[in-house]
DNA sequence: GTCTATATCGTGATAGAC
DNA sequence: GTCTATCACGATATAGAC
């Protein structure tokens, strides 16, 4: 047989019980949340059942705990990365709306599951993931900063500004049913609003924290 | 004794079992959930039992309707009654971000609470509200139709203002804990920000919609 | 590692006394 | 209307066979 090194011991990672649990658990807690499910449920999800969850992450509590805090991770880097490259900052937040629009449309109940579930206090570890100090770390404060003195950039604090750009990038997602719900659109009327309204955002934002010289 | 009249036959609204029960069902739901409670912690917050609960209510789902309901209700509200005045376009919609901030400052888990919990099948009653048609009633629309033909606001569709104008006033609210941990706020530097953000982002919208002529 | 069986508890809902 | 007692069920978690 072959002579895999040390990490390669356990098997490899999409086929193993431990990883079919964990996609399991990530999809049915996205769907129902913590409390709308059961132990079981992500067992029978997996092909597995309940005393394999047990087995390999102890209770349903820290399998959430695991579950929730990834999901926090891909969320922050899915903001992140954007931000490490080296274009202008205006083109960057451009570039952030699409990328973030695109992002979303893949994971659509995300926020939802986020802004609900970290009111609980399994999860309340945000404060130990450094997120704002990562992003701080790829320099993009400090280029809004310049832009700001340089008068290319509207002067605002840098927590308005995130939540901005986070609140006109996320809520159609948030709201999705209720704003289905009120101006009964279908799922396909839904997408084409989606797109102009990520153009409305985008143009809304970019004449905001950009103005043009007059 | 004093007689009533024939609808006064119930007990007043404030002291009666059946009202404290709704009111602690509320206060409950709102915090935890419809998942994330049971009837016996409802009964107990409100000073009763379970059966009391059943026999007013007859279910726990039934009990939630009905809170879901009403709460729906309030938030329509909310957003409707600046509407009904009759002060000019642009005043409607700077006044209408002060009412909401406002609003939600005094229910800051409402948002949270609907964008989760109208992803149950107890709550799709959203279609027969007809929100957006009694939004309509109340002219507004007609308003900015009126006012986007003669060039004082931008073409946009209704649906992309409402979506542009609830995300800047309830995202706030929704992403509240994450605002607070991501930039470590306390919940005072939280209430400054927010009142800072409602200056931004009253700033930006107005400056959308009702673009100066050049 | 994986299974069945089980212990223990809390849930929603109701029956029946008062 | 209000209570206690209870039923039937499903939950989490674990013990122990294989």
């Amino acid at each position: 047989m072959f002579n895999f090194g040390p990490e390669m011991t356990k098997t490899p990672k999409d086929s193993s019980t431990e990883e079919k649990i964990k996609e399991a658990a990530r999809r049915v807690f996205m769907a129902k949340g913590f409390d709308g499910c059961s132990s079981r449920e992500i067992a029978r999800e997996a092909g597995m059942n309940v005393a394999l969850v047990n087995y390999y992450f102890r209770s349903k509590s820290q399998l959430f705990q695991l579950i929730f805090r990834s999901t926090l991770e891909d969320f922050l880097l899915s903001m992140m990365d954007i931000f490490e490259s080296d274009m202008p900052l205006e083109n960057k937040v451009r570039i952030f709306i699409e990328r973030e629009y695109e992002f979303l449309s893949r994971h659509p109940e995300m926020p939802v599951f986020i802004m609900s579930e970290i009111r609980r206090e399994d999860a309340c570890e945000i404060n130990n993931m450094n997120m704002v100090e990562r992003i701080a770390a790829t320099g993009v404060f400090d280029e809004a900063l310049k832009a700001q003195e340089e008068g290319r950039m509207r002067k605002i604090d840098i927590i308005s500004t995130m939540i901005i750009m986070m609140a006109n990038c996320q809520f159609p997602f948030l709201a999705s049913p209720l704003i289905k719900g009120m101006h009964k659109l279908t799922d396909e009327q839904f997408e084409q609003q989606l797109l102009l309204h990520k153009q409305y955002v985008t143009e809304m934002m970019m004449g905001y924290l950009f103005p043009v010289k007059q």
